[in-house]
DNA sequence: TCGAGTATCTTGATGGACGAGATTATCGAG
DNA sequence: CTCGATAATCTCGTCCATCAAGATACTCGA
């Protein structure tokens, strides 16, 4: 689209490109969609997932951190849990050791959601994928995982020409983020 | 994550389905602080974009169509392009023969906008790019295009279970979409 | 053990974006 | 030249994010 080669490596360099805005864009409507059909909003959803990809992996997420992982401010992250507790999604619980910290566990209804929201996506990839051979699967990784790491360094730098400074997310750390 | 397999190949599906969520969020979060940076808002700065894919293919787009696009209400619509064209980013222009049609065209400084939110990601996607073969990156393409096709049904299926029947956007026909 | 400093979450006020429905302007068919 | 359909706009209410301040709990040095 912009920067038009002729020779069939820019082609394929500039298709890819737009796949992935393609797909990303597909991404957010999904979630918009899927939102809205179940009364969330898309950063309700975002939340539901990011609690429950702690709460699986033992790790139990606390207000502070999802608001790191959301880029929502501490307010925002306080009116957010409150209304997925309302709805029954999550529910708070008090560290017992440093009672300033709230700790987030999802309730069985959010759980199900969200399960639900995977679970056909799950299937889709999984339809897809079984076009692939273990070969080209490897090259997929490789890829997609090169472009999330380029990806982060740009939010990063984005975010430090703004206002704050890096923000220090999970996403610093190489890899073992939850996410 | 959901679903884990112990094979090579179960791990792969797995890391992949892993590196795309990864890859859509941090698409979100790169589209939400550059707005941010520049006084717009997620949804500004996807209308931009819009229009700009539009103009460039020689098409320009109407705020229905726009409306279409971003899977917003038409009043909603209406209020985002008065930001835009308040910004200076766009302006409207009548159809001469269909007068209650509205064509939206950038101008300069929407334009500009829109390529400096670009290049740098264009940058950075020829870096990795730049370490896969043709043969690899063909590879990715294919796997790519799949996915959004994949991801368009989806899509579709969740708004026909809303109460928008589907909403036959651009997606619907095969492929000359802009996106 | 007292107190200053810090961390974590919550509250309240404000502004802005979005959606629903009514309204206005225009077009095409009969 | 009406009537119905279509495109955009306007109005209003709701909901969500931010900001600034506050409440509570921990930490550590004197």
């Amino acid at each position: 689209m912009y920067r038009r080669r002729d020779d069939r490596r820019g082609q394929m360099v500039a298709d890819i490109t737009r796949d992935l805005r393609r797909y990303s864009v597909e991404a957010q409507h999904i979630g918009h969609a899927f939102a809205g059909l179940h009364g969330l909003n898309a950063t309700d959803l975002h939340a539901l997932i990011a609690v429950m990809d702690a709460e699986l992996l033992g790790d139990p997420i606390t207000p502070g951190r999802l608001g790191e992982q959301l880029n929502l401010s501490s307010g925002s992250v306080t009116a957010l849990i409150d209304r997925l507790e309302r709805g029954g999604h999550i529910r708070r619980d008090r560290d017992t050791a440093d009672r300033r910290k709230v700790f987030l566990h999802y309730a069985d209804p959010g759980a199900a959601l969200a399960r639900s929201f995977f679970a056909p996506l799950g299937r889709r990839n999984d339809e897809v994928m079984a076009r692939f051979s273990d070969e080209e699967l490897e090259v997929v990784h490789r890829f997609m995982a090169e472009m999330v790491i380029s990806m982060r360094e740009h939010r990063d730098a984005i975010r430090a020409a703004r206002g704050e400074p890096a923000r220090r997310t999970a996403g610093t750390d190489p890899d073992n983020a939850t996410r």
